[in-house]
DNA sequence: TTGAAAGCGCTAACAG
DNA sequence: CTGTTAGCGCTTTCAA
């Protein structure tokens, strides 16, 4: 079933089909119409292959990350994913999840391919090999979550939002606040971590608070299960945590009922994303909208292929959703 | 750059080039090598839209399903991209989730537009018009986690997996056992539910318990939470919940917390999944592996594609994994 | 083992 | 508004 077949049933010509297909190119109503029909009475689609071969346009976009099971990365490929299919583009993923290899072959091989008219990074930390390749494949890139050197990247200011979230404890009245954020490995990985961390710090110190403690972790519930449960188990214990991510703060709040502690009574604790179960754990956050930053990252790409309006915003909100997990310190 | 210029720098034809880097036809090993390093040197790889317009073949396999933001699509995602990439295959993503536009248009629109060798499908319910569909692609398929008529699927055995799991807890002395499973709506789009609560049922009155409780939720924490909830906090509260998946679990977990109940001594809790988290909240699970099922998968495909050798087995395993969250029964 | 050449199916000038 | 035609870049006979 090619397009020869639809033109002959229509009794026009293949260019008139590709016309009348495409709505690139005159075509009457009437013949439009026959086409349309044949089209649809014969089940035709257009070939991608000889369409792309023909106009260098996938309308494909890939979408590289890390791993895939966080639930930031995948709310931002659902939403780039949802938005692209509205777009009638194709979504490839590259998931550099594994020994290396994986990663190694994305960057020499199948982005090289030919195959993605353009590329949304998320929450990559790349070396300089890997963005001097990406600006080799000289098609758009958006970064999400994550800042690339020389390319336009989306994400909310980490700093700014730490800042909130540990404004918001001060002003509760806690004075011993501690900070459960990344560990060697993720600092080496992405530089969010170092950025909430600072975020804390300044709050902190603008506060003339100088007893603020900081633990590592590496961002799972169970890693920051761990660290709270040193954090609350010593003697001084602060009256309350901020969590670099909302999943490590369900670990703190875990760590805090199993030491006894009552949570917000005994110890405040706030997290950062605006995870999905972040209600269930009635869990004061700072909530960003991965979704939305997915979508966004969509529409500046759309306004580079297909000359779409550009978005009116490329703000990335986030606020304060103060639920039951933090409370002015018992005194 | 095109096959041309690596065919002049190296002094042969375009038609060697082809040869000597796809592997097929016979080239001098002389030559080969030229070839190669010229290549190298250009920094040239094929065009996927042209290798394929003129094979036939796109290297490229659709995986579709329903959410992007379930423990369990996820890892299959993750375990059949891994994959595929080492076989030198993209993987495009239709994620189904959304209003319904996105369903249809993904069956009745990309699918088609030939963009990929083979299609995986998890955990899908289809109706016949999508079912139809999908074999008018006249490609391979394999479905994952959900049968679809006519088609081959990967799946454990749900009702045995639930038996193991009720017989774990009747072995234990249990004689007042709850299930908690899927509601009417998740009923509706899956099967699976239904068989796992077959197998509980089966289980009990195979032990002559015939007081065994049924309550259904969503699949979710919350859900699972409120439900374990109700049965937790009525006079005559079961001994034991076996819950048809981890997630809903930890939320039984929770639930039992709430309520002052110890787990495992004042109340069992068993789960069904294999979910990461189910050791760190100390869960007794039947583990499924939805990584290596999605691995799987691409290798009956590859059979198929590139007659590779098939999967010696096709046997999806499932075991008991017994944890703290299960013990005998309180006298 | 290698090269010439004919497509694969579509699009986009260019004419008419 | 519509048809003719020349590619897009690769693979694969067919001959040499």
């Amino acid at each position: 079933m090619n397009i020869a077949e639809v033109a002959d049933a229509a009794g026009v010509s293949s260019a008139t089909v590709s016309r009348a297909l495409s709505g690139r190119g005159s075509v009457s109503p009437r013949t439009r119409e026959r086409v349309l029909a044949a089209a649809q009475e014969l089940g035709y689609v257009v070939s991608q292959a000889a369409s792309t071969l023909a106009t260098g346009r996938n309308r494909n976009v890939g979408i590289v990350l890390p791993f895939l099971d966080r639930w930031f990365f995948t709310q931002v490929l659902a939403g780039a994913q949802q938005r692209l299919m509205g777009s009638g583009y194709d979504v490839t993923l590259y998931n550099l999840e594994g020994d290396g290899t994986e990663r190694r072959d994305v960057f020499e091989t199948f982005l090289l391919r030919q195959r993605v008219d353009a590329v949304i990074a998320v929450s990559l930390e790349l070396d300089e090999t890997e963005v001097s390749r990406l600006h080799a494949l000289g098609k758009p890139i958006v970064g999400v979550g994550g800042p690339i050197p020389g390319i336009r990247t989306l994400q909310i200011d980490d700093y700014a939002a730490a800042r909130l979230a540990t404004e918001h404890l001060l002003a509760l009245g806690h004075t011993s606040i501690a900070h459960i954020g990344g560990n060697e490995a993720s600092d080496a990985d992405f530089h969010m971590p170092v950025k909430r961390r600072r975020g804390f710090v300044s709050a902190t110190e603008a506060a003339g608070i100088e007893a603020a403690r900081f633990i590592g972790a590496d961002f799972t519930m169970e890693g920051a299960y761990r660290a709270a449960k040193q954090l609350l188990g010593a003697p001084d214990r602060p009256t309350a945590i901020f969590a670099a991510s909302d999943e490590m703060a369900f670990g703190a709040i875990l760590a805090a009922r199993d030491l006894g502690l009552e949570v917000p009574h005994d110890v405040s604790i706030i997290g950062l994303d605006g995870h999905d179960a972040a209600e269930f754990f009635d869990l004061t956050t700072i909530a960003q909208h991965p979704r939305s930053q997915g979508a966004l990252a969509v529409d500046l790409l759309m306004a580079e292929l297909e000359d779409a309006p550009l978005p009116a915003s490329t703000n990335l909100p986030f606020e304060l959703v103060v639920r039951g997990s933090t409370a002015r310190p018992r005194l």
